[in-house]
Order: C-alpha cells, then sequence, then structure tokens
DNA sequence: AAATTTTTGAGGTACGCACCTCAAAACCTC
DNA sequence: GAGGTTTTGAGGTGCGTACCTCAAAAATTT
C-alpha cells in the first residue's frame, strides 16, 4: 500500500542506508556485488524515488533559458507569450526561467549569450536558431557542461541536442497541399505563394512538401514562384499584384508564414478576397481574426502553448535525467478552420497574485 | 533570490511561525487582525507555498477513480488505454488510480460503484457517462464529501461537476459538415449518415452541427437520415445497401462515431469505396489505418491521451484546490488527414520498470 | 481587579531524501 | 598476520511544510 521508500530498500537488501544512498546518488566505494544487491532489492520491492522529496533535499532550483531570435514575427510574438506563461507556471516547481531574444542577423550573438548562461550555472536551454557551425561548437560546450539542451520549433539536426520540440514542416507542407488541393478539389488554376524570405529552412520545407503533394495528386494546380516580401509590406504589395496580373486564374494563395495584413488588404483590393482560397500557418492575432472573417480558409499550426509547456517539461526531464513521455511531447499539426478554432484562453492575470498560491 | 519560506513570513508579519501555520492552513484561533497581517506579509514578500514539500510533509496520497462505460468500442479502448498510461505516469506524483468500466445499460450500477467508491476514501473522480437523476444526486453527495468530480468526454451539464474535459460535439459535427462541404466543393450531390445510434448526447450533437452547416453553406448537399447499426454489423451493412439503392448520387458518407470494419467493406462492395468523401471522428486503430489507406478522408477527433492526462491534473488541482491553466487543459477538435496524421507513440514498456525510475 | 477566555509563541516530530563525518569492519597485499 | 586499503555502517543535519502540545501573553468578561 505503502510506497517502498530508502529504508525499505536497506532492509531489502540487508545493508545500511548509507549504502543505499551511495548505490542511488552513484557515489562511489560500494563493491560490485552490493551495488547488484541494492538494485536487485529495488526491482524487488519496485521503490520508486520520490524526485520531490529529492529535489527539496538538494534543495535543487532549475534554470533554464529559453532563447529566441529578434525578427518581428506574430508567430514568435504568441510564442514568448507562451513561454511566459509556461514560465509563470513553472516557479510553482522551482523552475526559474529567462526568455532572451538575440539578433538574429548576428550569429556571434547568440554564441555570446550561449556562453555566458554556460558561465553562470545554467541547467537547461531551449533554443530557436538557424543551424550554423559556430552554433553547433556553442551547443556541443554546452552539453558537455552538463546543460541540457533542446531544439525549439527550429530543429538542429547536425548538432548533438537532446531533443527536438517542434513539427516536421515537410509534413505541415504537404497538409497545407493537401488542403489546398481539396478545397479547390479538381478544377485547374494557379496558386500563389508568399513568404518572408526563402532564407529560413522552415519555409523552404514547407514549400517542399506543398509542391510535392501537389504535383502528385493535384496536377491541375499550378503553384507560382515564391514572392518574397523581405519585411517590407510595400513590397509584398506589390509583388502580389504584379503577379496577380500574370495569374488570370488564380484561385489559391499559400502563405509560407503567418500572413500578413497587407496580403490581406491587396487581396481585398483586387476583388479576391474570399474568392480565392487562402492558406497560412500559425495562429496569431491576426490570422485569428483572419480566419474568423473567412479570408483565410484554414491554418496549418502549432500549438504554441504546447510547444512552451512541452519545452520546458522536457528539459526538466533531460536535467533529472529521467524518461519522457513521447506521446505528450509530440507536437501536432492542427489544422484550424473557423469552426474548430480554440477560445481564446484568458491569459492569466499578471500582477498582483491571488493571496496564497501554491506550487508543487 | 531564494524562495520565501513560512519563516520569512513569520519574520515579515512580526509573529510566530505557528500563527502564521494556523493562517495558511485555516486553522481556527487566530484573530482577523493578525490574519491580516500575515496575509499582508504573504502578498508583500511573494511567498509561494511548495506543494511538493507541503505533500510531503502531510504524506497526502491521491486516489482517483476513471469509470467508462462497458460498451465496446474502439475509441473506449483507445481512450482506456491512455488512461492506463497517464495512470502509470503518475504513480510517480504519489497518485493512485483505478480505471473501471461500468454495465452501460444499468444505471443503478453506476450509482452503486459510485456509493462504494465514496465510502472508500477516494479523492477524485473521472467520469463517461450519460447523465441521469439517479446519477446527478450521486455526484452531488460525492461532491459534498469533497470528492472531486470530472466529466469526460461526454459533458454533465446539468450536474454539479467541477469541470468538463472534452469537446464541444457541436462544433465537432460543424467541423465535420465543413469539410465535407468543401472536399465536395459546390458540387450537388447525398451525403449518408451513420452511427451505432442516435441515443447518445454526442452523437446527436455532431449531427446537429453537421446539419446547421450544411444547411447554411453547403445548400446542394442532400443530407440523408441517419442510418444506425445498433451494434449490429450485419444491420449495418443491410442498411447501407439499401440507402444507396435510393441514393444514386452519393457523394459523401458522414460517420457520426469512429467508424466501422464493415462500413468499409460495404462501401468496397458498393463499388465507392475513394469515390465518395467519407469523413469519421475518432482516431483509433481501425481509423488510423483506414486513413492511411484513403478510405477515410478526414477525422475529427480529439486526442485520447490530452483527454487522459488533462482529466488527472484537473482532478489532481482540484483536490488541491489550485487554479488550473485554462490553456493547458482545452482540449482541441482535431483534423487528421493522411498528411498530418501523428505517428503511433511507442506505449511505455508494461512490465519490468527500469533500475530506478524517478518520481515527481 | 480578578477570573476567564481567546490568542499567540516556543518547541518538537515527521515526511522522504541528499549529503556529510567518523569509526568499524571487511578485504587485500606481502 | 601485520600493514594497508577499500568498503560498510551508524549517526547526524537540512530541505519546506504540516501538525501537535503546552505554556505564556493578551484580550475579554465579570
Amino acid at each position: 500500500m505503502m510506497r517502498p521508500t530508502v529504508n525499505d530498500i536497506a532492509r531489502e537488501a540487508g545493508v545500511s542506508l548509507a549504502t543505499v544512498d551511495r548505490v542511488l546518488n552513484d557515489r562511489p566505494g560500494v563493491r560490485a556485488k552490493t551495488v547488484q544487491a541494492v538494485t536487485d532489492a529495488i526491482r524487488r520491492i519496485g521503490y520508486v524515488r520520490d524526485l520531490a522529496a529529492a529535489n527539496l533535499a538538494r534543495s535543487r532550483n532549475y534554470r533554464i533559458a529559453c532563447l529566441l531570435p529578434d525578427t518581428p514575427s506574430q508567430f514568435l510574438a504568441t510564442l514568448e507569450q507562451a513561454l511566459h506563461e509556461a514560465a509563470a507556471a513553472a516557479v510553482v516547481s522551482r523552475t526559474e526561467v529567462d526568455i532572451l531574444r538575440f539578433p538574429a542577423e548576428d550569429p556571434h550573438a547568440l554564441v555570446a549569450i550561449l556562453a555566458r548562461l554556460q558561465a553562470q550555472s545554467i541547467s537547461g536551454v531551449a533554443l530557436m536558431a538557424p543551424e550554423t557551425p559556430h552554433l553547433r561548437d556553442a551547443i556541443r560546450s554546452l552539453r558537455q557542461a552538463g546543460v541540457a539542451v533542446v531544439a525549439l520549433v527550429s530543429d538542429l539536426p547536425n548538432t548533438e541536442r537532446d531533443h527536438f520540440i517542434g513539427i516536421d514542416n515537410v509534413a505541415a507542407g504537404r497538409t497545407a497541399g493537401v488542403l489546398m488541393g481539396r478545397f479547390l478539389s479538381g478544377n485547374p488554376g494557379q496558386v500563389m505563394v508568399v513568404a518572408q524570405s526563402l532564407l529560413s529552412r522552415d519555409a523552404l520545407e514547407r514549400r517542399r512538401g506543398f509542391d510535392a503533394v501537389v504535383q502528385a495528386e493535384f496536377p491541375q494546380l499550378d503553384v507560382l514562384q515564391t514572392l518574397e516580401a523581405h519585411g517590407s509590406p510595400e513590397l509584398l504589395r506589390r509583388v502580389v499584384f504584379e503577379m496577380t496580373r500574370h495569374a488570370p486564374r488564380l484561385r489559391g494563395v499559400y502563405v509560407l508564414g503567418s500572413g500578413h495584413r497587407v496580403l490581406g488588404a491587396a487581396l481585398s483590393d483586387l476583388g479576391l478576397a474570399r474568392r480565392v482560397v487562402v492558406i497560412a500557418h500559425e495562429l496569431t492575432p491576426y490570422t485569428r481574426a483572419t480566419v474568423a472573417d473567412g479570408t483565410i480558409d484554414a491554418l496549418v499550426t502549432q500549438n504554441t502553448g504546447h510547444l512552451a509547456r512541452s519545452a520546458l517539461r522536457v528539459l526538466r526531464a533531460k536535467i533529472d535525467r529521467v524518461p519522457i513521455d513521447e506521446g505528450q511531447e509530440q507536437i501536432r499539426i492542427d489544422i484550424v478552420l473557423r469552426e474548430n478554432m480554440p477560445a481564446l484562453a484568458d491569459a492569466p492575470a499578471h500582477g498582483q497574485p491571488a493571496a496564497v498560491v501554491e506550487a508543487a
């Protein structure tokens, strides 16, 4: 009935508490035979260490840093907001979270930040950044120093990170492609593709998935060259107008990122709003409103709340060297239509906390 | 830097530890004025109770029961499996979970089980059951005895439950309706609707949402009367054949439940497989395979892993009288296509646990 | 002002674990 | 078997909280 404790192990194994402790915490000076006796006893009585008590005794604190690029983007803003909320909830489990933006255009800045974090005794880092050789080295160094590192949203496939938290962007692009094809169901036409920039791997992968599906399953569709806005609304407006002139049978628009006010305005001005199928990514205040009013037909998203909580949970698991629950940490590729758009969960009140808040 | 403790409260408020303790744990014998002084101090120094230490001191254990009907259904089997996995993970936080099936056709059996649970000192119950007056009374009694109760999957809107964990089935039906309409994009035709039974509120609500959307947005579609299988595969096959004869322009099939082998076979035999749009609910081994092979075009689902974990988390929060994270507990209406179908997370190995498993 | 009641303080024990010290025991080596 | 080395045991302290007791202090009543 009662959960077995370290004392039960000692009794069962016929050794002292000190020896059990040495085994449990990997301290030296125990004969292999004795270690075996203890681990056997642990298995026999089904001992499960109480991490809460262990952390209490250790008075362990988790220090975690989350690093996002300082690119202006509604998705990043939403993600940062979600991280802040997850961080607030994590205070409760002795976890202190710093959320930092680093200059996206300066690869050395990020490396410098990582070095600084390593100097301070940080225990885990969640990171969204493009992979570079410098970064790869910095992360290897961090991990050798015992810091857990997870890649967030953008994977670092050639880097020894502990885990990747995000979706398969090729699959996300495929999903967008199927939606586009099916919503246009068989009718021929042209599809415009819009992005901030094709330099990011995520956008490239989505485009790749989208093209693959359209080519294989909806060959009657003509997917046009990607328009890049490069952060300039005027440029975006101009290229959209330009391309529309050359695409008389434009029937769909695929937005590789989270969309833009200007794009919606341009479509309106061209008399195309709600007449072409628009598919975009990410649920942000803007896309939320735009799905609600019917300008965007479908969103392919990843839940930012889930991303944020998962990042913190996985980091803690890695720091504690505990297995993670794969099912819980798998980020799903969500399809959001007007009909299944999740209600906006009201943000937890900042400022005055309740008289007594509980912590786990 | 360090988190404030009860001792800090005592110092800050200028009272003894015993008084702080009395205030924190609602023990009597403290003047209102003193209570105020203590709560002020708590707020000033930003004290947050360490629930881990508190539970340790209390040596509190959570006993939770999950009750599902014994109806044979792949969805229920999947949900039960998810509950077992969540239960295994919860051992770690001193939570013991019993998962029971109750006879669905006998309303008294469930009430009897609840009474028995109440007699044993259970601290929370998650329940999936149709609402009846007897059940309503049983739940009121449970809650008055201090037991937390959440409704799972099926809400009990007229019962004083602590929380509902599941989706809005009308919205799920609307989502299915929009997918059907858009996948058929404007072309007229007939849509067949199939269910196990229309007695369940969930099926009714889905049908209602489906009809509302189709009527409003896709009036060219003719949604036929619901076919009920009543658990009999032969009956299902017969009515499907029958209705197909009277529906020469059948273009879609909406399955209110999680689908059935027999339905797929019938469609194949009629030469309709992959020629009509099939939309169903719930991700089960069967629907998963059927989406993969293209027989089902889209699923509208709720993630069973999320349901299970959410149920346990919410119950613990209610037992501890701690606020819940609405964002985390909101169950989303997932749309699953072949392209975004989540990989099957391999079930955690049962049997031999690792030598030392950690607990939080 | 005395008697009574209420409120407060001081102190202890326990929860399950980590981490420390010191001495005793067991194991080697020659 | 004396010397050394390695392994083990006994015991303690602390983490932050809950819960208990008993006496002292303050407030209230008479």
